[in-house]
DNA sequence: ATAACAGTTAGGCAACGCCCTAACTATCGT
DNA sequence: ACGATAGTTAGGGCGTTGCCTAACTGTTAT
């Protein structure tokens, strides 16, 4: 798994935007063309066609051309190098909680070694 | 849990980057100052308070000032809201694999009812 | 062959992001 | 009181983001 920074800030940045999370909510129910993914939103194409670049830059999307339609599909596992700096993270909070338990366990009276 | 559009925006984007990630890594092993934060970084302190604003505005931190020194606390839940969305979406995924599945699993000959 | 269609490129604009220097305020230590 | 310290404000540079319109390419349908 890919937790290099810059990876993750294209993640993290690419998921930043509603239009684009809207757009992976929907490309959970399966691949579709631009136009369709468009249809939905306010948007002229040029605009909504930097959104799907953007997705498939930070690796959250596949394109593919077929004749004169783009389909859009969604990498299954893009999104576990958040889920795994969250873990991280989580991990590191409670870990640190331990060791507070274990402070105030240990240390009936005086602390200070 | 609050998971209005632009409260996610702002956690994400506030995770896009990686001064800020660094942050939150450091201050999971407990509360700074300031300063004592901006110290491993290369970067003006002017600088390095923005990234302190933009953690602080997405909820993810807070401060509190007392003298001239100003500390900086992590906010035990806050990225749960992250985590709901991206529990969503893989539910939402694993939702359609199994659709899938099914459709595959109940359909030994002519599909198509 | 020609019109409609799906997507793309080019160019422009306002707002924002991330960095800087310089100068300032408020506290603390002596 | 005075200098050092911690943080803050003001202002500027420069690239990026997110939107637009207009014009274009390539593909499909009639």
């Amino acid at each position: 798994m890919d937790l290099s920074p810059v990876r993750l800030d294209a993640l993290f940045q690419a998921l930043g935007d509603p239009t684009r999370r809207a757009l992976i909510h929907r490309l959970a129910a399966g691949p579709a063309t631009v136009s369709d993914l468009a249809r939905p939103f306010d948007m002229t194409l040029p605009s909504f066609l930097l959104h799907i670049r953007k997705l498939e830059a930070s690796g959250l999307v596949l394109t593919s051309k077929d004749g004169r339609t783009r389909t859009v599909t969604l990498v299954p596992g893009a999104f576990t190098p958040v889920r795994t700096w969250l873990d991280d993270q989580r991990d590191l909070w409670e870990a640190r909680l331990d060791r507070l338990e274990t402070f105030v366990t240990d240390t009936p009276k005086g602390p200070r070694t």
